[in-house]
RNA sequence: GCGCCCUUAGCUCAGUUGGAUAGAGCGUUGGCCUCCGAAGCCAAAGGUCAGAGGUUCGAAUCCUCUAGGGCGCGCCA
C-alpha cells in the first residue's frame, strides 16, 4: 500500500513537471507513513513540505496541486491536505478488508518478503570465550542474533549462523591450567589455588572426569609445581604455572588437559544455546587458522602490499593508515601471533567464503575493536563495507536494589541456564529482545522470577491461546468455521476494534521488513504486543459466537488471522505460540 | 586525558530515522465476570524528553557546549 500511494504521488510530479524530484523522494526526505491518529487519514506523505521549500511556494499550495495531479486508484477512498501541507490518504475499507484472506492463505508464510533476493549473509553472535558456562550477559547477545538472524531469513536472505570459537590464547591456557590444578587436589596434592585462576565450581568437574579418564597420569608432586615460583602472584604466578604445566605435562598431555577443559565447557555451551532456542550451522575453530596457515597466509599478504613494519623485535601492522587511531601488533617480540592477527585471518576467511555480507555481534565492550578490524580488511582491498558490527550493551545484573557483579574468572555470575530454567526459555527470549540493543539493560532477577506471570510475553501468548479457546468452543457448541462464507462476509466487520485489528494486522509486513533493515527486533517484540492489545479490546468488546453466521465467521475469519500473525510473529522471536496456558 | 555509547512519567522502556496533541508495561486510584479463558478490558492521575544554545515551516529526534552514567584506549583474548 505504501508503494501503491508512492508512485501515485510520484505520477503526480511527473504531471506537475517536478518529474526531477521523482527517485530522489526518500533521499530528500520524503516519507510515506502509517499515520498516529486515524484523523489523518491511514498514511500520509509530507511530499509537499519538502519540494515546496525548493520551489519557494507554500507547502499547503503544492500540496493541494499535487493532491489534484494525482491520478487516483480504487484501493484510496480520497486524499485530503492538512496541517502545513501534509496530504493524507485514506484507504478504501474494502482494501483492509482483503487483508484477511491474505493472511489465512499465506498462513506461515504471511509477512515473508524476498527483499534480500536470496543474498548471502553471515551473522556471526555470542562468540564467548569457552572457558565458562555462558552467563546472562551473554544471553543478550544469543537472543538478539537469533532474532536478527530470523529476520533476515524472513526477508529473504540466505543466512548463515556461526560461532566463533576462541579455543586458543592465553585465557584457554588458564581454564587448562585451572582444571589441572584442581586435578591435582583432586590427586591429593595440597594446592594453593591461585585467586586469578578461574574459580567456578564446573572446573572440579571437569578435573574429576580428567582424572577418570587419565588416573594418575598427569599428577606431578606439588613441590614440582611451584619449585621456584615463590613470591610470584596474579598474572605473572598464572604465567609462570602454565610455562610449568606445559614442560611438566609435555605437549601431547598438554593438550590433552587442555582440550578436555575445552570440549567439556563448549559442550555445555552448545547445550546451553540448544536449550535457548538458539541454532548455529557453523562452530569456527580459532585454532583451526592457525593450523591451516591461514594466519600466516593472512600476514604475508599484508607484508606483501608493504601494511607492515618491523619494531621492537615485533612486527606491526601499519593500521593508522586505514582509519585506526594506532598501529597494531600482529607478531609478538616472542614469535607468537596476536589474537588481532587470528582475527584478520578469520574475517578475511569468511569474505573469501563468498558471503555478500558479513554481521558481527559483539558486546559494547568490543567497540574500540571495530576500527582495526576494518582497518585490516582495508589494508588487504576487500570492501571493508561489507562488514558490519552491531554492538550489544552490557546486561546490567540486579537482586532487588542490589547490582551483581560477574566475572567469569571469579565464578561469580549467574548463568543462562539458570535463567532460562527459573524464568523459562519463553519470557527469558522475550525480555531481552523487547529493548533496543544500544541501549543498557537491568536485568532485575528477583522480579524476573517472582514476577514472571507479569512478563508481557505472556499478555502476547495468552491472545493466541485465548482465540485456540474460542474455536475450541466453537466445536462444543456444535458449530464448524466456514470460511468460505467468512470471507464473503467480510464487509460486516465495521466495529472500531474490529477496524483497529485488521488495521494492526496489517501492519506486519511492514515491522518484519522494517525490524530487519533497521537490526531492530524490538519493532517486532513492541509491535505484537500492540496486536495482542488489540485483540484484547476486541475480545472484551464483542461476541464472536455470535448467532448471526454470516458475522460469526466473518469475526473467526479475523481472529484466526490474528492468531496467525501473532504465530508467525513469535516463531520469529523464537518464542512459543501456546494453544492454552 | 582522548574516543564511542547512553540520559524520555515514581520504576522498566517505546517513540515508525525531522512531522501533526510525546506513548506503553509495572506501580497508584476507580470501575467491569448469570455471556467465547479476568494471565483480560475500560478509565483517571503522573512529563521543563538531563540542561543551555543553534539549524527550519516543524526538534525527544540533527549540530555545538555543559552535567551525569556506561564502555574502551595491551606485544590480553
Amino acid at each position: 500500500m505504501k508503494n501503491l500511494i508512492r508512485e501515485q504521488v510520484a505520477v503526480a510530479l511527473k504531471r506537475l513537471d517536478l518529474g526531477d524530484a521523482d527517485g530522489h523522494l526518500a533521499k530528500r526526505g520524503v516519507r510515506f507513513e502509517r499515520t498516529r491518529d486515524a484523523r489523518h487519514g491511514d498514511f500520509s506523505a509530507n511530499v509537499a513540505l519538502v519540494v515546496a521549500k525548493d520551489l519557494g511556494v507554500t507547502p499547503r499550495a503544492l500540496a493541494e496541486r499535487i493532491a489534484s495531479a494525482l491520478p487516483g486508484s480504487p484501493s484510496i477512498d480520497r486524499v485530503e491536505v492538512a496541517g502545513a501541507g501534509f496530504l493524507n490518504f485514506y484507504i478504501q475499507p474494502r482494501y483492509w478488508l482483503g487483508i484477511i484472506q491474505q493472511v489465512l492463505a499465506a498462513g506461515d508464510a504471511f509477512g515473508r518478503n524476498s527483499t534480500g533476493a536470496g543474498a548471502k549473509i553471515q551473522v556471526e553472535f555470542v562468540s564467548a570465550n569457552p572457558t565458562g558456562p555462558l552467563h546472562i550477559g551473554h544471553g543478550r547477545g544469543a537472543a538478539y542474533g537469533a532474532v536478527i538472524t530470523n529476520l533476515l531469513e524472513a526477508n529473504g536472505y540466505a543466512v548463515q549462523r556461526e560461532y566463533y570459537v576462541n579455543d586458543s590464547g592465553r585465557q584457554m591456557d588458564i581454564l587448562a591450567l585451572s582444571v589441572w590444578l584442581r586435578y591435582l587436589e583432586l590427586c591429593g596434592e595440597a594446592v594453593d589455588f591461585p585467586a586469578s585462576a578461574y574459580q567456578g565450581a564446573y572446573i572440579i568437574g571437569i578435573a574429576r572426569a580428567l582424572r577418570e579418564e587419565v588416573q594418575a597420569g598427569c599428577q606431578y608432586p606439588i613441590s614440582a609445581v611451584y619449585n621456584g615460583l615463590a613470591g610470584l602472584d596474579g598474572d605473572a604466578l598464572l604465567d609462570a604455572l602454565i610455562a610449568r604445566a606445559k614442560s611438566l605435562l609435555g605437549p601431547v598431555r598438554y593438550r590433552r588437559v587442555f582440550d578436555n577443559g575445552l570440549n567439556s565447557v563448549l559442550a555445555g555451551i552448545r547445550a546451553d544455546l540448544s536449550e535457548f532456542g538458539v541454532r548455529y550451522d557453523q562452530w569456527f575453530s580459532e585454532r583451526s587458522l592457525a593450523e591451516t596457515q591461514a594466519v600466516d597466509r593472512a600476514i604475508a599478504k599484508l607484508q606483501s602490499l608493504g601494511r607492515t613494519y618491523t619494531k621492537d623485535g615485533a612486527l606491526w601492522f601499519n593500521a593508522r593508515a586505514f582509519g585506526d587511531e594506532k598501529d597494531r601488533v600482529l607478531v609478538r617480540e616472542n614469535g607468537q601471533t596476536t589474537y588481532f592477527a587470528s582475527d584478520v585471518a578469520y574475517h578475511t576467511n569468511k569474505f573469501e567464503r563468498g558471503f555478500d555480507r558479513v554481521i558481527n555481534i559483539w558486546g559494547a565492550d568490543h567497540h574500540g575493536y571495530v576500527p582495526r578490524v576494518k582497518a585490516a580488511l582495508a589494508a588487504l582491498e576487500e570492501d571493508s563495507d561489507r562488514l558490519e558490527v552491531l554492538l550489544v550493551q552490557f546486561a546490567t545484573l540486579y537482586r532487588g536494589e542490589e547490582r551483581v557483579q560477574m566475572s567469569t574468572r571469579s565464578g561469580e555470575f549467574v548463568t543462562l541456564r539458570e535463567l532460562v530454567d527459573e524464568v523459562g526459555r519463553d519470557a527469558a527470549r522475550f525480555f531481552y529482545v523487547t529493548r533496543r540493543c544500544e541501549q543498557h539493560l537491568e536485568f532485575d532477577l528477583d522480579l524476573a522470577k517472582s514476577q514472571s506471570a507479569d512478563n508481557p510475553v505472556y499478555y502476547i501468548q495468552y491472545a493466541h491461546a485465548r482465540i485456540a479457546s474460542v474455536f475450541r468452543q466453537l466445536a462444543e457448541q456444535g458449530w464448524a468455521w466456514d470460511r468460505k462464507r467468512g470471507e464473503n462476509a467480510v464487509a460486516v466487520l465495521t466495529e472500531a476494534h474490529e477496524q483497529g485489528l485488521i488495521g494492526a494486522i496489517s501492519r506486519y509486513p511492514e515491522i518484519i521488513e522494517a525490524a530487519a533493515r533497521e537490526r531492530e527486533p524490538h519493532q517486532l517484540a513492541q509491535y505484537l504486543r500492540e496486536l495482542a492489545n488489540a485483540f484484547h479490546g476486541y475480545y472484551s468488546a464483542h461476541m464472536f459466537l455470535v448467532e448471526d453466521e454470516s458475522l460469526r465467521n466473518a469475526r473467526l475469519n479475523l481472529i484466526a488471522a490474528t492468531q496467525q500473525v501473532i504465530r508467525n510473529g513469535l516463531a520469529i522471536l523464537g518464542v512459543s505460540a501456546p494453544e492454552s496456558m
